[in-house]
DNA sequence: ACAAAAGTTGACGGCGCGTCATAATTTAGA
DNA sequence: TCTAAATTATGACGCGCCGTCAACTTTTGT
């Protein structure tokens, strides 16, 4: 029985370093030098080995995609439930997604595969489903502060807008942010200093446009998420 | 003289059919299989002669990518000037950037290649220049028009932001949503029917937000989109 | 103790990129 | 027009990588 668990245990370990080495080398010399080869002689075993853990080399990628995007919804979840407040909710979730790209870049980073085809139509459509069961949680996270806004007074939709297309809008203005102040270091060379607080002003301005109370200046939009950011801190350890 | 010529054209004609046969096979069957030998092949070439046109593979990607990025630049070129007033200029940004992802898909498609740093990675520095180039291009098509703003009195600036971080802002949610838009082809199976519609309601919020003058409700908004879709569609040549 | 099951190995086939010595073609000058 | 130099074209080759598989070793269960 000691003995079982032992193998057991062996082979669990060995996939952890599998995929703690494949990070390591995606983010320190990018994923043209991810080779199986490789990996294998630093792991110490045989090629075929690593086989046994993935059916091809893009499946360990999206691995580390999907435990990416496993800590960026928990941190979600986390944000949702931070005030009492719609709007609050709303801006702490923002405030998570800045956090996660600042916090946790090396996750970021590596989320950003699940964009390139070529990776992602290599993969099992079991590990499909999974990365869409994120995105879906992640989504809904965000529409289910915006249904209940609707149901406690604080935002009514404009005609023929559903919550989703709502949500889409923070959706796109987070995600495009984010990837080109990640992907292009020489933003702030462009007359950009601050890109993180420009978009938080941005969605400010989106908030009020729908009427989602209460509203808000930049200047006391500024001063809430001072204070969320403090708070979500403390929940995500950080600092 | 005659034949010097000839052969020039020939040279010349090739490397048109090198781009045009690698955008066919990037378009229809994925980068994965856009291969020097099948490509040489294709061509009625030896693949030697491939690299007297092209350095490697992923310049011959990054030379459709400038075709793409210069065939935006002209339609924000031409966009920027299809009215006086500066904040229909600014919709009519936007509304062109819809065009072109709509009209236009094969070079939107070609175009996000640009964020693949395995492929950036390995061209020449004159080539990433030229991209610099139409990104900077792009940019102040839009800058100038806030710039105006400001001049007419249409806009001023909050404190702490500069205009390029307002128009970055637009940036995000404009490049964020086309992304998602085309590259989630299930997004209307998730309560999004119309991601257009919805992510010029919430630009129409950002303008609001920021004080651009002449306010406008999203019905305003969608009224005047309305007159320069047609408008842009005569310059753009569309329908 | 021993047989079946599970896990490991690394040589191998196949493919793709980019090179380079050689061959063919074009150009330019007499 | 003829020839020598320059330019362009060719495709076999070296290298590296992926994923497989038959042979081998270890673990499990009886």
């Amino acid at each position: 029985m000691a003995k079982a668990s032992r193998k057991q245990l062996e082979i669990q370990q060995r996939e952890a370093d599998i995929l703690q080495i494949s990070r390591r080398t995606l983010l320190e010399e990018g994923y043209e030098a991810l080779s199986m080869d490789k990996l294998a002689a630093e792991l110490g075993t045989a090629k075929g080995t690593l086989y046994n853990h993935f059916d091809n080399k893009e499946e360990i990628v999206l691995a580390l995609v999907c435990q990416a995007m496993q800590v960026r919804q928990q941190m979600f979840g986390i944000a949702a439930m931070v005030s009492q407040k719609t709007r609050e909710r709303m801006m702490a979730i923002g405030l998570a997604s800045e956090l996660y790209v600042q916090h946790h870049a090396e996750h970021f980073a590596i989320e950003q595969f699940v964009s390139n085809s070529t990776i992602r139509g290599k993969s099992k459509p079991e590990r499909q489903e999974l990365i869409r069961h994120f995105e879906t949680q992640c989504m809904s996270s965000v529409s289910s502060i915006a249904r209940d806004a609707i149901a406690v007074g604080d935002l009514s939709l404009p005609p023929q807008l559903t919550v989703e297309e709502l949500v889409f809008g923070f959706w796109s203005i987070t995600f495009g942010s984010h990837v080109l102040t990640f992907d292009r270091p020489a933003l702030n060379e462009l007359g950009i200093n601050d890109a993180w607080r420009a978009v938080r002003m941005h969605g400010c301005s989106i908030l009020n446009g729908f009427n989602w109370k209460p509203l808000m200046t930049f200047e006391e939009s500024e001063e809430v998420f001072a204070g969320l950011v403090t708070r979500l801190k403390v929940h995500f350890s950080f600092d």
